[in-house]
DNA sequence: TAGTGTTTTCCTGTTT
DNA sequence: GAAACAGGAAAACACT
C-alpha cells in the first residue's frame, strides 16, 4: 500500500507549537518552543510556573505524577488518595506528612517540592512564541476559553507538540488485566495499556481530560451519563483538530480519530454504545475519569 | 537492532 | 446521499 505521510509532516516538528489547551494531569508537554531539549524525560507536566500555594487539585496530582516519572518511581507506589488536596494544603504538609501520605516516596516528595518552592522556577517562561496559527485556531470556540484560563491553569495543554516523555504513570494507566507480550508486529494492539506511553498522552486520556474540564472545554464532547461514563462528541471534527494540533498533524479528521477510538475497545478501554452516533463509553481500563477519581 | 505499544492512514462495507 | 461506524491491513514512530 502506497502511504501518503508527507502531509502530516507539512509542521516541522520542531516548529513551535502553542499550548493554548490545559489538561489536568496527564498531558505531559514539553518546551513548546525549538528550543534543544534534553533527551528523554524534558518535559515538565506540573504547573511549574505558577506557586504550588496555587495549584488545584489535579496539578497537584500532575506535580505528583512528573516527580514519579521524573525519579522513575512506579505510581502505584503511593496512594494518590492521599494528596486529594489543592497546593495550599500540600505546601502546608510536614516532612512528617509526606511520610505519612506517601511512605517512603514521602523525604522525596517534600525535598522536590521544597525545591520547587525555593528555586524561583515559578514563572520559567513554559509556552513558547504564540506565533504559529494552525487550523485549530481558527475555530470559533475551543482556543479563546482555553487561553483566558491561562492565568489560573498555566502548565500542561491538550494540544502541546508530540513530546519525547516517559511514560505516563500508573495513575493513568489501567492495570493490565490478560498480559498479551506477543503480537505481531505493525497490527493493532490488543493488550491492555501499559506503562509504554511514547507520544505522551493518549487519545483517550486527552478526550477525558477535555471531559474532565468542562470550562475548557467549550462544547467539543459531553457527559451523557457522568456516572456511566457515557460521553459524546458535540464537535467531532473539532476534537480531531485539536488531536491532531497535539500530535502535530494537521491532517487528523474525525474518522482517524474515530479508528484509534474504536481499537480501545478491544483494549476495554471504551466500551461500544450501540446504535448512538458520536457516543462512546469509558470501559474499565479508563481510569481517571470517575468522580470519585479526582 | 529488534521488539513493542500506540496510533495513523487508507480502505471497503455497513448502518443511520 | 452524507455522515458515522466497523474493522482489516499496514506503516509510522517513540520507546525499551
Amino acid at each position: 500500500m502506497v502511504r501518503q505521510t508527507s502531509c502530516i509532516m507539512s509542521v516541522p516538528p520542531s516548529a513551535s507549537i502553542d499550548s493554548h489547551v490545559p489538561a489536568p494531569w496527564s498531558a505531559p508537554y514539553s518546551c513548546t518552543d525549538s528550543s534543544p531539549m534534553m533527551p528523554g524525560y524534558t518535559g515538565r507536566a506540573w504547573p511549574q510556573d505558577t506557586q504550588p500555594q496555587f495549584w488545584s487539585k489535579f496539578q497537584v496530582w500532575e506535580w505528583l505524577q512528573q516527580t514519579l516519572d521524573m525519579h522513575q518511581i512506579d505510581a502505584t507506589s503511593i496512594p494518590f488518595q492521599n494528596f486529594d488536596i489543592d497546593g495550599h494544603q500540600l505546601c502546608s504538609m510536614s516532612f512528617q506528612d509526606f511520610t505519612q501520605a506517601a511512605g517512603s516516596v514521602g523525604p522525596l516528595l517534600f525535598q522536590n517540592l521544597t525545591d520547587l518552592k525555593w528555586s524561583g522556577q515559578y514563572g520559567i517562561e513554559i509556552f513558547g512564541p504564540l506565533d504559529i496559527k494552525t487550523e485549530v485556531d481558527e475555530f470559533q470556540c475551543p482556543i479563546p476559553p482555553f487561553r483566558e484560563d491561562f492565568s489560573t491553569w498555566p502548565p500542561t495543554d491538550l494540544v502541546d507538540i508530540k513530546a519525547p516523555f516517559p511514560s505516563s504513570v500508573a495513575l493513568t494507566s489501567p492495570t493490565p488485566s490478560s498480559p498479551e507480550s506477543k503480537r505481531p508486529q505493525s497490527r493493532p494492539q490488543t493488550a491492555p495499556l501499559k506503562k509504554h506511553n511514547p507520544r505522551g498522552t493518549h487519545l483517550w486520556e486527552f478526550i477525558r481530560d477535555i471531559l474532565l474540564n468542562p470550562e475548557r472545554n467549550p462544547g467539543l464532547i459531553k457527559w451523557e451519563d457522568r456516572s456511566a461514563g457515557v460521553f459524546r462528541f458535540l464537535k467531532s471534527e473539532a476534537v480531531a483538530q485539536l488531536w491532531g494540533k497535539k500530535k502535530n498533524n494537521s491532517s487528523m479528521t474525525y474518522e482517524k480519530l474515530s479508528r484509534a477510538m474504536r481499537y480501545y475497545y478491544k483494549r476495554e478501554i471504551l466500551e461500544r454504545v450501540d446504535g448512538r452516533r458520536l457516543v462512546y463509553k469509558f470501559g474499565r481500563n479508563a481510569q481517571g475519569w470517575r468522580e470519585t477519581d479526582k
